[in-house]
DNA sequence: TCCACGATCGGCT
DNA sequence: GCCGATCGTGGAG
């Protein structure tokens, strides 16, 4: 269970993307250990990228993408929701990769408990994207800029996706440059998002 | 200073 | 499939 070293997230965003398919996302809290496997991610391409939240600049929102990789970029949307992303590549470029969803491992009923379920709950539910996994983990406006190389979140070696088993698709909710293909996920895992 | 809108989600039709 | 919740952000003026 060791963490990935820094030399893993300087690399580029798509394949940092690809590569992060199958590894083991690691939140620690109060003592506890909430783990998922990760399994549906997007990669953000920064001044190149109208998608990006850094199209146009470095900003006070958007400072830790122009960080070098392995930090963890957690942004505030829709007036009550925060999604995460893992910042790749050198200093100064900004570049990150969505994480979209996460198939749960260890910690599930924290998990339930962080997501306060009203209604019916299901497995699937729990963790099956952006804002979802944030909620279940506990990630908000205080872990933005998290080294993951620190205690509270890290990644680690999980198992190996082969090729065949990853598929390469166009993101989902945006509105420009929705013909890029960055968005990868291990084909027929129930956490994987729709469309 | 203002204000439209968003890398979403859950509930309702 | 559609719509409302809810508010920080940043581009426009």
């Amino acid at each position: 269970l060791k963490r990935l070293p820094r030399s893993f997230y300087t690399r580029s965003a798509l394949t940092v993307a690809r590569e992060l398919l199958g590894k083991i996302l690691v939140r620690k809290i109060g003592g506890k250990t909430l783990t998922g496997k990760i399994v549906e991610v997007e990669a953000y391409l920064g001044e190149s990228d109208p998608a990006s939240h850094a199209f146009r600049g470095k900003t006070e929102r958007n400072s830790v993408m122009f960080r070098a990789g392995g930090y963890l970029y957690v942004y505030f949307t829709y007036g009550m929701y925060f999604c995460s992303n893992v910042v790749t590549g050198q200093e100064g470029i900004a570049r990150a990769v969505l994480l979209r969803a996460i198939e749960p491992l260890e910690g599930i009923e924290e998990m339930k408990k962080n997501r306060g379920f009203t209604g019916e709950f299901t497995l699937t539910n729990l963790t099956n994207g952006p804002a979802k996994l944030c909620e279940a983990l506990h990630i908000r406006r205080e872990q933005n800029g998290a080294d993951l190389l620190g205690k509270q979140i890290f990644i680690t070696h999980g198992e190996n996706v082969p090729g065949k088993s990853i598929v390469r698709t166009s993101r989902i909710g945006i509105n420009a440059a929705k013909e890029k293909k960055w968005r990868f996920y291990i084909k027929d895992n129930q956490w994987v998002s729709k469309k």
